[in-house]
DNA sequence: ATGTAGTATGAAGTATTCTTCATATGATGA
DNA sequence: TCATCATATGAAGAATACTTCATACTACAT
């Protein structure tokens, strides 16, 4: 491993250790949606699902595209699903049959 | 995205997303060690690197093996490489030149 | 059996991150 | 320009996670 890989990869996973931008993701992982869509969608204030959008959008794990007052969010499937797959697999590989290795947080 | 894979992805990232665990699997990508040895090649103390073992065993990113007193632990190269090589790809091709796109953790 | 090296553990304080609330800003259509 | 829909922001309290310290356990050698 790359010294100077550990940063980038401390603030890669922090942005996607947190259940509400995974929720995000797997809500635009189905389509696009802008930010009170989201919001109902997921059953969260808009003001939460904005703070989270900002890391998720910094990460660049997600971007969107005005459309009239809205901000239309779509995710980069590129990395995140290669990112879940990743898990998906290893967890498959490795973890209970239960399908939930770290069952315990 | 399937469902219950955030649940599974949480537990997973929230594991890497430290700096401590993370610099652990960098040492340990380079060779294999004890408790000890990891903690005086982190210029930590025994009881964190013990402590921050933990995740990492249980989400499977590390095993370890008994030899005499100590337990000698090494890397589940397939997942974790597999994870840093997304990382750094993702970052080469959406992140700053620099290489630090999320610069402001 | 005892000493010791190696590792683990629990609890407490500290630090970090999340969520919420109130409000501000921005963009659009009438 | 005004009303209002859409999103953003800052600050404060709440919840989590981290680190440290003291100590306990475990396996081995003598």
């Amino acid at each position: 491993m790359k010294k100077g890989l550990t940063n980038l990869c401390y603030g890669f996973f922090s942005t996607l250790a947190n259940p509400t931008r995974l929720a995000i993701l797997e809500v635009l992982s189905e389509s696009e949606m802008n930010v009170t869509q989201l919001a109902d969608s997921l059953g969260q204030e808009q003001s939460m699902v904005s703070h989270n959008l900002r890391p998720l959008e910094r990460c660049k794990f997600v971007h969107f595209e005005r459309r009239g007052k809205s901000k239309v969010y779509s995710i980069n499937r590129d990395t995140v699903e290669t990112l879940f797959k990743t898990v998906e697999n290893h967890a498959q590989n490795h973890c209970l049959s239960t399908g939930n290795c770290p069952d315990s947080h």
